[in-house]
DNA sequence: GACGATTATGGAAGATATTGCAAGAAAAGA
DNA sequence: TCTTTTCTTGCAATATCTTCCATAATCGTC
């Protein structure tokens, strides 16, 4: 086997698992563990990857958004500021759907002040004001998509084919030229109701998700009217999109922001 | 195992239990307790946990827990004996429906076994199974009731009235010869709903429920198919119930049952 | 096609890092 | 205050990393 194709084969089998052990590798690759240790510094380089004792892992776990919100610390920074530059485009007392994932999770912890009313399918954003609080809001029925604490399934996406919102804040796997992708094809269907419920669509994604593209379409660039990302998103993908049409965002990272 | 994604691992865990002894992570991990303390010294410069002695705790503690449900310590173990007894009398894999409260609550968590399809309107119900296990949770919409969790309004009536289940465990604010009472009108119609859509009524009631009245009446003693309280029960309305046809569970309290 | 040069590969030895254990120190509880 | 538990520190055993070298493969040139 060629050696770029060896390294081709490591880097996507961690992408699925995100940590191997070099003896795993080596297996997988059918090499010496030297050639992994090699191919593995190599990818160091290329920047995909990062070498640790006995193995390597992932340095941009894909992301995929929809993980159980409280638990994923990744990209934290990120996702808090997009979370404040996001927040602040809400006018007081509208009603905002607020979409599953980690980052439209962090836009609605700092939604308090707006008092708004919150529509959500998230279990996360819900627990996020239950307790009390000014902020009045709505759940989805569904049936809870295991770990994730997402309501899924015919009673979600009827909930929000019957409501009208003002504003909806989103996320997504990932954003081409062509469009908006995200992985689970569950969730698809009620991100399009969502989408076709309110006045106006906000996409929350952080600069990983630039250029990648996640196994289900979920829509258009031009269903989007505003796009929220971060300050390490790359440029030209910036201009490419504004030139396009679309407002872009992009949220001070915290040490600027003070 | 890396030692990156061990401690990863541990980060995760300590995300969904919020406090975890070394030991308890030792084991979870595969590792000695040496070990886990040299994890969590490099997890505590990271930020996001916190040692303390025996184990060790999140630093953000989740927002998603309920102060009614986990931290309402009246009764526990009243609850807790009620919540066994109550369990006990599902059949696997039967599809059930969890009223709010606290009682319900607690027989909800001793339904993992039985693996059932749990349907509620309770956000602490939802989330006892939100993160992952072999039961499959139905939320029903609605608008959160502050403070409480519980989902309500017509869209949580609308839920309830489509739906169809084996068995409803419901609670109330109190049980006289006339029928069961309580106290939020919010409540009643949802509960109505609730009773309607399954073929058998389970009340949890704990011995301070019986001779009381709440504001408004739910149902008529008719209606209830079992009533499960605890062993602190006055023995004349346990008798007289009996008499007019409702089988009464009294749980044993828990040091009776070992 | 043959030959030398360059590069890739697999393994080995010493250096380094990690792990688990044990003894003394510190902390919590009675 | 005393006992028990837990924490820190030092140390030995193990595992892993780096560096080096011999061999094999590839490439360029003749």
């Amino acid at each position: 086997m060629q050696a770029e194709e060896r390294q081709l084969r490591i880097a996507e089998h961690l992408q699925k698992v995100e940590f191997a052990a070099l003896d795993e590798l080596a297996q997988h690759v059918g090499v010496s563990v030297s050639t992994v240790r090699r191919d593995l510094t190599v990818l160091e380089i290329g920047g995909t990857i990062r070498r640790t004792h006995g193995g390597a892992r992932l340095i941009n776990p894909r992301t995929d958004e929809f993980v159980f919100s409280a638990r994923d610390t990744r990209q934290l920074a990120e996702k808090e500021a997009i979370g404040r530059a996001c927040a602040a485009l809400i006018q007081p007392h509208q009603s905002v759907i607020v979409d599953a994932g980690t980052t439209p999770y962090h836009v609605a912890r700092y939604l308090g002040d707006k008092k708004p009313q919150i529509i959500t399918n998230s279990l996360p954003v819900a627990n996020l004001y239950a307790s009390a609080g000014p902020v009045e809001v709505v759940v989805s029925g569904g049936v809870i998509y295991p770990r994730l604490g997402v309501l899924v399934g015919p009673l979600a996406v009827e909930s929000f084919s019957k409501m009208h919102a003002d504003v909806a804040i989103m996320s997504g796997g990932g954003i081409t030229a062509e469009g908006i992708t995200n992985s689970h094809g569950l969730l698809i269907e009620i991100q399009q109701a969502m989408i076709r419920a309110v006045q106006k669509v906000i996409f929350c994604l952080d600069h990983t998700k630039f250029g990648r593209q996640s196994v289900s379409p979920l829509c258009g660039l031009e269903a989007v009217d505003v796009l929220v990302t971060d300050s390490a998103a790359p440029m030209d993908w910036v201009n490419q999109l504004r030139a396009r049409g679309l407002e872009v965002i992009i949220a001070p990272s915290s040490s600027e922001a003070g």
